[in-house]
DNA sequence: TTCTATTGTATCGGTTAGATACAATAATAC
DNA sequence: GTATTATTGTATCTAACCGATACAATAGAA
């Protein structure tokens, strides 16, 4: 969860109580693809040393979808960014006031024990799929920094964080044949070794070349373009692009 | 949402505040199966002709999935329920003030407009999937009736609760080969006829008797029994029961 | 005994995936 | 130039799976 909203102050403003629903939040699992490896976004709580998902609350006068769209769009600098929503995690025990409390007083303020930030919170799970370099993470720097991380490489996370990660990994290989991956995740012309890239980060596993190929290839969605001379000793492979709708 | 909790007195006493995490609810999609048809748990409202799905709060002490478990529970006397959640709805306009104040007026509570039970709600959508024969549903005489209903037979629902339906009956098709359907919907032994029922209902189309059969005894997961003789002019079927795991 | 509806199973054709083979390169080494 | 090497594009073989079809084996009625 990202537990504040910021000014353009250099002082940091707790959000008001009677602005969100109260117990309820949202996190998000934003996977970023660099052409080879799978990243998520992930922020640092600076001097504090924790780390979580990009989240936050719900107002009142505002839909849960656009909560969260809304949200990681001021988090991340994207629009046009499309969420999926994966999971709702309610256990009682979501809730760690230390490190709230280390958080706020970071920034001069200190917080009684029945602050509602520190209430148990449940939180609806979303996550997405961009490109990598379609985003300049811009590392707030009144409070926290911002930064991609690979899947073996995962500082520790605040509360569920880690599980929330785990859930929506499943639910995104669950659907990599439907959703068509990979058309906002690789430049214009790309080799189909770069999209068997893809698909190989995101289901964590080696897929067989030549049965990649006939597959894709049968889906009839790409346009074949001129070959791709690398330099390297070998046939050059062609390029190709998504076909247009 | 189911909006109260019942004592064993005349009098219906409202859920408390203090009690309950505002603004967040639950609903449940409970599939049941007669042997031909799929149907739904829907509770009514007496006296106010408002139906919904069994639902209700989230204590303050409760793990979320708790909270459904015995809730659905206590609302339909099923133990051993298996729960999945589904979806979680937040769209801003989920309230319907007329409705809950017709509900309470009913049994002699005047609540005011900014009552809590009033406010927007979000709500997290469980469904799960039970045989039919097992449960006695007991229409809460002091406040509301309980029924089974088809799902072309539904009546008009409160909020958003149709589109629960549609989205329960989704995630259940999709998972229906990897759960493992039929198991505790169907007598100790059934043939290979009333366990394509059971597909056929959940899928809501016809499926091919002769591939059905194929699929389902490659899976090696029925034994097969003695016929059963029915007194029909034709060539009686074996019984099956699903293996012992 | 014949007839009819249903069940269990086998078979054919089409589709898909893994495994394997192989020709066609693009640059390098000689 | 020629051989070498790694990679790419494609074809082929086999196995698995599904719809369609065919057909034998009933259980009871006519």
């Amino acid at each position: 969860m990202n537990y504040f909203i910021f000014t353009v102050m250099k002082k940091i403003v707790l959000p008001k109580k009677e602005d969100f629903i109260p117990h309820l939040a949202y996190d998000a699992v934003i996977f970023g693809f660099n052409g080879t490896e799978l990243k998520i976004v992930v922020l640092e709580y600076q001097k504090t040393n924790h780390f979580a998902l990009p989240g936050g609350f719900v107002r009142h006068n505002q839909n849960l979808d656009e909560a969260v769209y809304q949200g990681v769009q001021n988090r991340t600098g994207i629009s046009d960014i499309k969420l999926e929503q994966c999971h709702t995690f309610g256990h009682q025990n979501r809730r760690d006031k230390k490190v709230l409390k280390d958080i706020c007083e970071v920034h001069d303020h200190q917080i009684n024990d029945d602050h509602w930030l520190l209430d148990r919170f449940i939180s609806v799970c979303y996550y997405a799929l961009i490109n990598f370099e379609d985003v300049t993470l811009e590392p707030d720097e009144l409070s926290d920094s911002v930064g991609w991380y690979g899947l073996d490489e995962l500082p520790e996370l605040m509360l569920d964080h880690k599980e929330m990660v785990s859930k929506a990994l499943e639910v995104l290989q669950k659907n990599i044949d439907e959703k068509l991956v990979g058309m906002n995740l690789l430049p214009e012309k790309f080799t189909m070794k770069d999209l068997q890239n893809v698909y190989e980060s995101i289901l964590q596993k080696k897929l067989v070349r030549t049965a990649f190929q006939r597959k894709i290839l049968a889906k009839d969605i790409l346009v074949r373009h001129e070959k791709k001379y690398t330099g390297k000793a070998h046939k050059a492979p062609y390029l190709y692009s998504f076909k247009p709708v």
